[in-house]
DNA sequence: AGAAATTGGTGTTAAAATGACAATAAGTCC
DNA sequence: GGACTTATTGTCATTTTAACACCAATTTCT
């Protein structure tokens, strides 16, 4: 290939990696491939970024494109551009992340959302493309955030119990939490609020349900607070 | 423009936050531009990819061609990518940091190097391009950096005092530490090699010089041990 | 030689955060 | 009503954090 051909053929992309919970286990909608490279392989979700149109902008295209979903919550997380990444070409691609509630989620009549699935992301065999590392890569980053910020609700539906809560940190972090100090933990945060309300159709005690605060939340950002768990 | 064209003129560079530690104040490597667009103006080094480079080989090889070093930490951080960041047509930029031990930098023969000057970090002025945006995402990441892994020695001579060290923190943090803390929880880590060794030819009681234990450190990594600062 | 000036080095303690741990409560199902 | 399942709650020992002040070692000045 000459240098000028590679221009020619040089192009870039995003690639999204959404996560969703289903209550137990930490999950990320992959699609198959109808066409060559990789055909009928997983994939993450992506497309070339337009001529004229920004990297935030193109990844929440290729969410909304899948899902149907706006305005939630989607972080960019790096680039990757090594050279053969991509068989046709030079194709550099920005992965992002998002969180969304896996109930909001329904397969779009958009073609090629027929064949996406939602994977465990402990077990998603091998992608196609360099997708496995962006995968990698991106949930080490979100175990981080987790940390550091309150984004796990944006996972769990409105209403949710510290039980689920709790479940859902166990599952992003891989690690089990003590029942009495997470509760301690993170009720004395103050951000959530109890709705006086409580679970229905469970065949046991029902837990009561809470809502994430997010108007308490920025009113102690902008007072020095910071996310720490 | 049409969409073609728009195609035709897109690219992708690197740019290179390059920081360097003077004793006191946390310095960033400037380079003054001496063409358009923003001739004149200072702005972070930085250059086209090649076709067939891969995106960190891309960012070594505009640090080494700046400053003559090689094999220093480098870490990508982030793509910038607005559809008019660049006056000249689409150019996606990927943006790296990079730790130099500002002593070894000399200005290379290399023309554009020769407007190559260390910027106070807090005091830049106004940069080419977004590259304000570029530098503070990267300042953000450090300050994460820094206590969450050692690469603050990256910044220090080989040997340095308790002192040096803490300055150092304090720049990149922008916060006063306490010293007798500080000394007790650095020293705690065993990851500083006392080199039986003291200052010389400073007008006052000379400070003992230590050395970063890498490989200690690499051993207590795979114990599981994590940095925290 | 001694005093002044400068920076280096060190320990305690109270308060807060963490981590380990188990019994009772509120429902459903039979 | 009894078995079953999950929800809820508090204590205590340990560790970590944060606040805080004095003496030591060296050079410089007189």
């Amino acid at each position: 290939m000459s240098e000028i051909e590679s221009f020619f053929k040089s192009a870039f992309s995003v690639d999204n990696v959404i996560f969703g919970f289903d209550g137990s286990e930490l999950k990320v909608l992959l699609i198959q491939r109808g066409a060559a490279p990789f055909k009928g392989k997983w994939a993450l979700p992506g497309d070339l970024v337009y001529p004229n149109e920004n990297l935030d902008t193109a990844a929440e295209r290729v969410l909304e494109q899948l899902t149907g979903l706006r305005g939630v919550y989607l972080e960019q997380v790096k680039a990757f551009g090594a050279v053969n990444r991509h068989p046709l070409g030079r194709v550099i691609t920005i992965a992002y992340y998002s969180l969304i509630k896996i109930s909001d989620f329904a397969v779009t009549p958009a073609s090629f959302a027929q064949s996406a699935h939602w994977h465990t992301v402990l077990d998603v065999g091998e992608l196609a493309f360099d997708h496995n590392e962006i995968l990698d890569t991106c949930l080490r980053r979100l175990k981080l955030k987790v940390r550091m910020a309150p984004v796990g609700f944006e996972l769990l539906p409105p209403k949710f119990t510290l039980t689920e809560l709790q479940q859902l940190y166990e599952a992003v972090l891989v690690e089990k939490l003590d029942k009495r100090n997470f509760r301690k933990k993170i009720l004395s945060m103050n951000l959530l609020l109890d709705l006086n309300e409580v679970q229905e159709g469970v065949a046991h005690r029902p837990a009561k349900l809470y809502q994430f605060d997010r108007e308490n939340y920025e009113q102690f950002v902008s007072e020095g607070f910071s996310f720490d768990l």
